[in-house]
DNA sequence: GTATTATGTTAAAAGTTCTAACAAAAACAT
DNA sequence: ATGTTTTTGTTAGAACTTTTAACATAATAC
């Protein structure tokens, strides 16, 4: 039951169903491919006419293509089979770290194409801005015409709003208030450009891509550790955004307000107790700061690290990320109690100590939930390798296509 | 940007624009009445045809009627004033409470005909539903004929399945998995019975009545401070129910893990810190147990009289709710944190104290929020005058006539 | 070679929005 | 008074959809 919004609707008019009825033909296809009309018609139920016509469109504008004839051996005439047209155009993905920043070319369906290139972060807005055009000049001009390209999407550790384009607060790069919309818009004119927090970009990633796509799963929550900690929260296919794009940072919320700070200036919230950082402090017993690191092995020890010394046998190593699994798990418990989504997905690098510390962050998330079934939520792990924020970074371009029109 | 859902998804027939549009249109006349259909081609951009064909199947059906001629000064025709007709139903709406249950009749678009009923509350489902349905009758068996009741929304302090209707828990009731719709359905036969969690009907009442329905608002936040702490969730005009319908449970994040007890068997959750048994109990110096009261002083005393003799002049009382008001702030935080919503609203009987406690949670909320602007989320009172819990039943039953049609 | 079956297209029917003209009603100008 | 102007509300038909039903196409089965 939703309400319809009396200062910001959007009537119905001559093509609305046409267009409706286009995006859903269009998911299928994506979502089922190899298909034909008539299985459209069937998933649809729908008639074969109406599939006609909305396929021919989507031929003529080259979002599909026809491919092979279907060849099981059933009777009849053999079905023509659908495809979406991956080569309509290329998109270009960025994901800005700390320490280096990520690129990747897909095709329009997010397909990735070529290796992932990477170049260190320039943390001075305008030459990182130069860097980045530099490296995506690099990458693609021997094969790409630029004409073809979908546009750049571009995720941010850290906050931003997405109207203006400027990114409000990236501490790990030391951003506050930087309209970097308007210099890369300089930097690159013509290209559409969108930019997004890496929190809000993983969590789209699970609902465009690869598996996500098909999923009838349209609550999630996807929960990323690693400098910080970026939550993103899917609502009915929708990325939860709020009034200032800043909805979704679990990370703030505290397991206790009393609790060692954290660098958003408060006491106890979740990141401080479950970040890289942290978990390397509890390792030495002592605070770590970034970039200002207390002796060599400090500034050269990472938790990938940490990670092999405890599957090493490094009891020491495997406490401090037991305490970790336990944090994490109680405030998973809090996200659970709060959403109560489908399916949680946990990326970072702690996914790497998974089947060390499962045990333990299931217990924790089992002790602070209401109900035995918000306890058995699913947790699904997304490895690096499947690389969440550039998928969501190419989400931010491809998926538009693909999109429910707005509608009442 | 909505993600289709391959597996659940509703595409546009020959009827959907229609009916998008007709909706449309209720709804506007519904927040701007009187207007006229001229008034409504302005509103929607769109010509005075297309109006009157839906106007007229509207008035067709009852929904709406003609009322008096406008009368303003200007030139021209005068026009037809439209209204919605609420006198094409009623509903009944019942507020369950540990201690006594309420009942509102309303018209079909929620306004209140006669006074709000109440009884002693049943602990016995059994009894508890033949007592409500001699009440109900006794209510309405003078004037109204049964067969204009648009349904009956029940609001219950506590979890419950929506598709079973099986109340999951509901601990001041003590009602653990009670099949109570079943129970309601052999009672009154025919009738459309909705139930609902009361923090999340409170949310709903705040988008469906009043002053809401012409709000611009679509993301919002309730949260209501009794016996308990519940919270409900709107999301673009619609109320985040997550996957068992127990998302919103707000009321059981930490504000630290080692905190105070908590009735949900964990530690330190925020109603731990904020309700009014937990205000009570600072104030006394110890714990309070509902129901078990350890002096006759204690079994009396209510968050109400608390309240008055802080009032009045009482230091320890005040300190008392003091404490309340920055643990309430600090809980907004992380609500605000998470969701970012445009608006929060606050009900329960705290709200009678909001003038002496307000500066100290406008502090604690600053204190925890990421940015300036989650800072000044604006907050809302709404007193126990208003009624909100039995308005979010009303609205149950009333509201899906206007609510948008599913697409896509 | 013919019947059967499934796929995909086409023409016409039915239901929308949209355009443009028209009728109705009230105030203003002469 | 009477005609003009202005605004409201209706109507007929154009344009665009989905839907129905018939038909063409292509492959297998007998």
């Amino acid at each position: 039951m939703r309400r319809i919004n009396p200062s910001d609707f959007k009537l119905a008019k001559q093509g609305t169903s046409r267009e409706i009825n286009r995006q859903i033909v269009l998911t299928l296809i994506r979502t089922h491919q190899p298909v034909s009309r008539a299985d459209l018609s069937r998933l649809m139920d729908t008639n074969r006419a109406n599939i006609t016509f909305l396929v021919n469109e989507l031929l003529e504008e080259n979002l599909i293509r026809e491919g092979a004839r279907g060849s099981e051996k059933v009777r009849g005439r053999k079905p023509t089979f659908l495809y979406v047209n991956s080569k309509k155009s290329f998109a270009i993905a960025v994901d800005i770290r700390s320490s280096r920043t990520f690129l990747m070319l897909t095709d329009s369906i997010g397909n990735q194409i070529d290796d992932i290139h990477s170049f260190a972060t320039e943390t001075i807005p305008e030459k990182f801005v130069s860097a980045l055009a530099a490296n995506i000049l690099k990458l693609s001009k021997d094969t790409l015409d630029f004409a073809n390209c979908a546009g750049i999407g571009i995720v941010i550790p850290g906050m931003l709003n997405r109207k203006t384009g400027i990114v409000i607060n990236a501490p790990t790069l030391g951003w506050l208030d930087v309209n970097l919309l308007s210099m890369l818009q300089a930097e690159f004119e013509g290209i559409e450009i969108q930019l997004e927090n890496s929190g809000k970009a993983c969590a789209l990633s699970q609902i465009w891509t690869a598996r996500g796509i098909a999923s009838s799963h349209n609550d999630i929550v996807f929960v990323s550790v690693s400098d910080g900690v970026g939550v993103g929260v899917v609502i009915n296919g929708e990325l939860m955004r709020g009034k200032h794009n800043t909805a979704g940072e679990f990370g703030h919320v505290p397991l206790s307000i009393d609790g060692p700070p954290c660098s958003c200036g408060a006491n106890g919230c979740w990141e401080a107790y479950i970040s890289n950082l942290s978990t390397l402090s509890r390792y030495f017993g002592r605070d770590i700061k970034r970039r200002q690191p207390q002796s060599i092995e400090d500034a050269e020890f990472t938790i990938d690290d940490l990670i092999s010394r405890a599957r090493g046998g490094d009891a020491k190593a495997l406490t401090a990320l037991n305490s970790t699994a336990r944090y994490l798990g109680l405030g998973l418990a809090s996200v659970i109690n709060a959403i109560d989504p489908s399916e949680i997905y946990i990326g970072g690098e702690i996914t790497e100590a998974w089947s060390l510390i499962e045990p333990q962050v299931r217990e924790a998330i089992k002790e602070r939930t209401l109900t035995q079934e918000l306890g058995s939520t699913p947790i699904r792990i997304v490895p690096a390798t499947e690389h969440p924020r550039l998928r969501g970074a190419v989400a931010l371009v491809t998926a538009p296509a693909f999109a429910a029109p707005m509608v009442a």
